[in-house]
DNA sequence: GTTAGCAGTCTAAATGCAAGAGTGCTAAAA
DNA sequence: TTTTAGCACTCTTGCATTTAGACTGCTAAC
């Protein structure tokens, strides 16, 4: 439905007095600060129409108007100003990435750190292309007796991992890399855990290592979101509130609730934004933008945030970091 | 100052009240729980003269008494009872343990997550070993192009580590990773920092190579503390105060605060308690446990709770998990 | 469609009161 | 000399009441 231009001030209005106080705005404070070319009783009306559509509400009888979050979502889509990044917000993040990054972990640790410190939120980076990256040669090193070092390159980076294999000849442990590489080569990452029967049938003379190493990489990968700069968020004054503070750390804190969240408002390709995320953490918003890189594999960045945070910002820092990260990677 | 049996009896009461309860104990209650064979005016005399020495205090004229940080000391140092771990916590905790460790990163890893699930604290591990860790072998392998792989396996461990080399020969690499080698093994780990100096200079050819190598490993080596748990204690009722829950959280989120403070109460060997650790965050403590492992090398666990925490539970952790790693290590 | 004006509602801060908890002191008992 | 009973005193906590102030929603006039 189609705003009147006075309503979408209005609106406007509302939402960005909230976003700077965190306060309810007043009839009285709109016209003064906004709209001072109608009266307050005018005003008012309109918001008991806007209320009525949803996009505001009132605490209680005699308190100022707050933006649902219907009218949070109203006001990104559809009111919210751009805003550019300055020259020196732009090179601050690209000095981020000059140096080369060698590991997938790498990456997605670097963007998280560089995203929180450009818009002081704390940030979420998924990086579902780790399922997707093509496996290109896998080996396997001796470094003691028992212990060998398993390592398997990717297009996007390399992942290593220590492997207890026993006492296994390097010899033998070229061949097992070498066998893995043919079956493997050219195929995703996620391949390795998907094909585990078969290999493991197909191959019985290196069974023992083919599923240690599996395990290893699986292993390896169940940290698979980076997280920066939880510290951030808590001196926004919403996170005054205990509860609200312990959700939003245990959100962070837990991958396994922060990846469906992710992987669900990264549906699209592009910007997306979600305000008061799961059930508990009303006070929560996460702004994604999601990217495909080297074709087809996704790559997740994300901004937490209160849900009054600085939407346009954080758009601006994600598309800014999605940019150089896709420069990155597709030079190679 | 040694105290009276009757005196101790008392503080011992008031402390281990405060321990479970967390509220002011009076003299009435403490007369009827802990000595029923003396009046409540008796033990109000006694506890003015614990008053007097410094263990208690009171928090106004009507309430009753809660232990210093001084009568918590005291409490832990000579009044505390041992408490035996059960059959079961013990085995849940090796239990941890069984499968080989095979990177330094690991142990600490594996350690701080089972000290914290044993006594459901926040628990750091700092592995002072890390340092000292003796060097075996050092090798450069090939990934791609640009990208090599460097190892550095130890007598406690193995590190590898990306790091980006330009177009340099497998060849060449074998040869600086025997140089290196040559130099490095059996001095500990610090020695590549410390010698930066003098191997640049001595061997010009691979100059580059060495330095970047040694960057690598020292970068790598900053995440020097493992923190496991930060969410269990949020739980406790002393952080329903925000203040003291940021602080605490901001206090195991960095690095750079927790390490002085973890070596500076593993000064000695074998268990220390800090009460009331940090300016501003009176309200957390830390039980840390520190041993040698392989002769010299320092391995300090610890545990992070609230003030009225079960100390005895947390000493008798450590020193299991303690023990546990030491067995590992010097079993290889 | 817009506005002024006002009644009505709700919050938030201040005030006062009563009940209860626990101490500190005194004087008597052991 | 040590212990105890008893009581006055202090401070907290919870509750109810009041008051001032902030806004709205409605009505009637512009």
């Amino acid at each position: 439905m189609k705003l009147s231009k006075r309503k979408e001030k209005i609106l406007k209005a509302v939402v960005e007095s909230n976003l700077s106080s965190g306060e309810p705005i007043s009839s009285k404070a709109i016209q003064q600060e906004y709209l001072p070319d109608v009266s307050s009783a005018t005003i008012r009306n309109e918001l008991m129409s806007l209320e009525e559509m949803g996009y505001l509400t009132h605490l209680h009888t005699s308190s100022g108007r707050v933006p649902t979050t219907e009218g949070y979502r109203k006001y990104v889509q559809e009111l919210m100003p751009t805003k550019k990044l300055t020259k020196k917000e732009v090179s601050q993040i690209q000095s981020n990435f000059t140096d080369k990054l060698v590991s997938l972990n790498d990456i997605m640790v670097r963007s998280a750190k560089t995203i929180s410190d450009a818009c002081n939120y704390a940030s979420v980076v998924y990086f579902g292309a780790k399922d997707t990256a093509t496996i290109l040669q896998i080996k396997i090193m001796t470094i003691s007796d028992s212990t060998k070092l398993v390592v398997v390159a990717t297009d996007l980076g390399v992942i290593s991992e220590m492997a207890n294999l026993g006492e296994v000849s390097q010899t033998e442990l070229d061949e097992a890399g070498r066998i893995m590489t043919e079956i493997f080569a050219g195929k995703p990452l996620s391949s390795l855990e998907d094909q585990r029967y078969r290999i493991s049938k197909e191959l019985v003379k290196y069974k023992q290592i083919f599923e240690t190493i599996i395990d290893t990489i699986a292993k390896r990968d169940n940290t698979k979101i980076a997280v920066a700069g939880k510290e951030k968020i808590m001196d926004y004054p919403e996170f005054e509130d205990v509860n609200k503070l312990k959700n939003a750390i245990k959100l962070l804190d837990n991958d396994e609730k922060l990846l469906p969240i992710l992987k669900n408002s990264s549906s699209g390709d592009g910007v997306e934004i979600s305000i008061s995320v799961g059930g508990a953490n009303d006070d929560l918003s996460i702004v994604t933008a999601t990217y495909k890189i080297k074709g087809d594999k996704t790559f997740s960045t994300g901004v937490v945030g209160p849900v009054r945070m600085d939407y346009a910002k954080a758009i601006s820092v994600l598309k800014e970091v999605s940019d150089t990260i896709k420069d990155i990677t597709d030079k190679e």
